[in-house]
DNA sequence: CGTGTAAGGAATTCTGACACG
DNA sequence: CGTGTAAGGAATTCTGACACG
């Protein structure tokens, strides 16, 4: 599932980086944490490291936050969003999987 | 010119996490550089930032070292490769122009 | 609730040099 | 030539806490 940009969901970037990134500060980035908003891996040593992905998703979060929406309603609507998406993956694989059986195109 | 993966170029990762993306040593990475064979940006401190393109490009360079292959003799290779790069994109670029002028559309 | 900040410590990175071969 | 290493310093990041509102 998802084969496309294989850069994009590599978690790789220093929080300084990613600072330099959004705009945000540390402070903000390691609250959206603390609120399970976002997902770091640690390094050995204990620093986050943060995907292209995550970025984006923190430039979301930051927008919404700017719209007064809090962050518990954020992670609801993030995990809305997640759902939707997985549910797309599915279909567009279960339409792969009978197109590779059938040899169907659509339209 | 190269519009697809836009994170592949970003200049992001630090030299740990280079480091363990390609199993090259600090010394062995900071070498290269000295060398000419890669060029990192610099953090407004000092730090060295990587793309993704260094990294393969990285692993690329380990390679030919290990079969013996000097530094200044992969500094022409590369060289080499980036120019007929460079011609092919221009050549799709051209061609993209024509296909846009005349709407003509090949095979 | 979301964010700034000062505090102290630990991990990370930097440079220039010596060593070996 | 290519790489390891010890050295000293500077930049980066970490956590827990106090503050404000």
């Amino acid at each position: 599932m998802r084969s496309e940009e294989p850069y994009k969901d590599k978690k790789v970037i220093t929080i300084g980086v990613v600072r330099e990134l959004t705009g945000l500060s540390d402070r903000q980035i390691r609250y959206y944490e603390e609120r399970k908003l976002i997902f770091p891996v640690r390094s050995a040593g204990g620093s986050r490291k943060y995907s292209f992905s995550d970025v984006e998703r923190l430039m979301v979060i930051a927008d919404k936050i700017e719209d007064g929406v809090q962050t518990h309603e954020i992670r609801r609507e993030l995990v809305q969003e997640s759902k939707r998406s997985s549910k797309a993956e599915v279909r567009t694989m279960i339409q792969g999987q009978i197109n590779a059986q059938f040899g169907t195109r659509r339209q």
